[in-house]
DNA sequence: TATGAATGAGCATTCATTCAT
DNA sequence: TATGAATGAATGCTCATTCAT
């Protein structure tokens, strides 16, 4: 990648962030092109000359969180831990995913009324992923007897849910800091998973 | 209340319920007037006749759903049934309402964006209570020696997340229809309250 | 004329009294129907029931205030004064009937906006009735030598002008009531047209 | 000022004498965005990159024309004539801007209507500026003994009234042009102020 | 690359008007 | 006669998007 192409890459990743987090404030239609631009001292011409459209940035943005994501578990799951620990720290992970980007859950709302069905295609499939990241730890603790035999899917959706509702609740100035959330959160899971408990 | 009194409310009740699924299905902004009134087969100026203004209407859906679910749960909790059994049953009933009206959730999103600061304290009080409900059970359940004796109120806030979720992944083609995966739900999620499970 | 007609045109001329002090305080864009029915503990359904529609309540209203006035300046004509007392009891009737209208100014203004062809010419009409008496005055005190040799046209409009442009500065609060503030600008006014003054 | 701002200021300029033309003919409720931007063959979004809303610029449009009045009066004031002069030259220019702005009157109607406190607050600032340059100028004829004792306020708002009111009256197809006529106004006016006529 | 200006479609809201009762 | 409900056209305003520079 040549130092020009870099360039612009950078540029589109800090365009991406800013977007994140101001869609995940605002919703995808309370959010303005304006709103985006301002908040990196651009105009919005200089957004249009990265991204195509609004939708295109929403969908990036949207890649972007997942992918992120999937590489956190993909690299727990490499790990050497019990795989107790591989889905508790997968999930404090995500949880702390979550917060940092108040988001990572706004954007996977009704997805079908701003992408198109290829990009829906595309986006489904790394959900699919990432899910699949965990619907495996989850298998595999139940066939090793740690895990009660839930149904797999259902689990993993009780999982998700309640780790992503976490920016209703959580404010930063509460008793508990982000990573000891996480790590309740996680663990008060976990009971609903492990066997003799 | 006289005929025409009745007629209206009736109207006005007719109007809440398109609007709840359609701003469930298109968020706030996403929704127009016209969506609300189309999917009545009225118009616009129609609405405006009923509700003041779009914001009023949201709020008024808001408020009733919350009602609604207050009314459920402090039914069950005046049966006389076990404190599991109370729990278990609250949260079926919760998962019910969700998908049926598939909302229940999307709606509490970033209340300050919309609603008036009179108008947030009041919905605040309303979640408050319902919150409540489930504290109360939860604490009995603890007391009693039934329930882990877990952080009442982010188990509280996992159960939430974990149920309002399902409007994300439930479809209703599935093998399971809506009231046996509300009870696979709470059965899960009575796991990680239980104790000697 | 029936007891019934005699109530209707009652009826009509408590509306078109309630209109013009609304029109003349909100303009003629600026007034709903709603406003001017609420003033009167109606509805709007029932204005409609005695007007057409609201331009012909603007007219009717209008050509009220026009027929008022040129009754009272066509009474003072009659009377045994001079040709000076003549004018200046003109122009105070004129003021305090301006003053107790608030109006008589603002639905003057851009006819060819509100009136139909028809409308316009008719009120052209009323208002050319009343400026005649006017001039008529004048013109008899020019040929008396009691005026000035002004043109009666411009001169006429000047008083117009002068007289009409009270509702933009007079408030009751002030310390010359009505009467005085009428009999000061007519004072005034009368020192442009005599003579040896 | 660069060349970008005074392209910017020009444009603001030409929009507020198209807003002022077309106010003044129907009046504050009466003129749509739509209006006042084909006036100019532009588009409504261009009127609103230049002006936050239509009240913003009826208020600049207002702003505009008492500024340019008082510049008016300002330089006759220091001119080197007779305290008559004055005053007569103050009329002729007052009127000949009326006449051509076809306007400097409807939008001082009910200002409370449209405007906020602060910039009600403003105009009637430089309503009372301008006012006060006639004030004086009466108020100096007066004490010089040329002009008659009237009381200044109520002599002021009798010329302003007969002034303005030429808007309602004078056409350009007439015998006289507006030179002429606001000569006409003028003269006749002085009649009323000045002793010994 | 970036900007400012402009466009135009879309949306909330208002309101004169109609009509069944 | 009068009312309440409904309609629909109009209007202020926003904002994604384009384009010349």
């Amino acid at each position: 990648m040549s130092l020009r192409e870099r360039k612009i890459a950078k540029k589109k990743e800090d365009i991406l962030r800013s977007a994140v987090r101001i869609l995940a404030e605002k919703g995808y239609q309370g959010t303005t092109m304006e709103d985006i631009a301002a908040n990196l001292l651009m105009t919005k011409g200089a957004v249009y000359y990265y991204f195509r459209d609004k939708q295109d940035l929403l969908y990036q943005s949207h890649q972007m969180l997942l992918e992120r994501s999937i590489e956190n578990v993909k690299y727990i799951q490499q790990q050497d831990i019990s795989i107790e620990e591989k889905l508790k720290h997968s999930m404090v992970v995500h949880v702390e995913h979550v917060v940092n980007e108040q988001s990572g859950f706004e954007l996977m709302l009704k997805p079908e009324q701003f992408f198109s069905e290829e990009q829906q295609e595309k986006l489904r499939e790394l959900q699919a992923k990432y899910s699949h990241c965990f619907d495996e730890i989850i298998q595999e603790g139940i066939q090793m007897q740690v895990f009660r035999n839930l149904d797999k899917k259902i689990a993993r959706n009780i999982l998700f849910g309640a780790m992503n509702w976490v920016t209703q609740w959580y404010t930063a100035d509460g008793k508990k800091d982000k990573k000891e959330i996480a790590a309740v959160i996680a663990d008060y899971l976990m009971l609903m998973l492990l066997k003799n408990k």
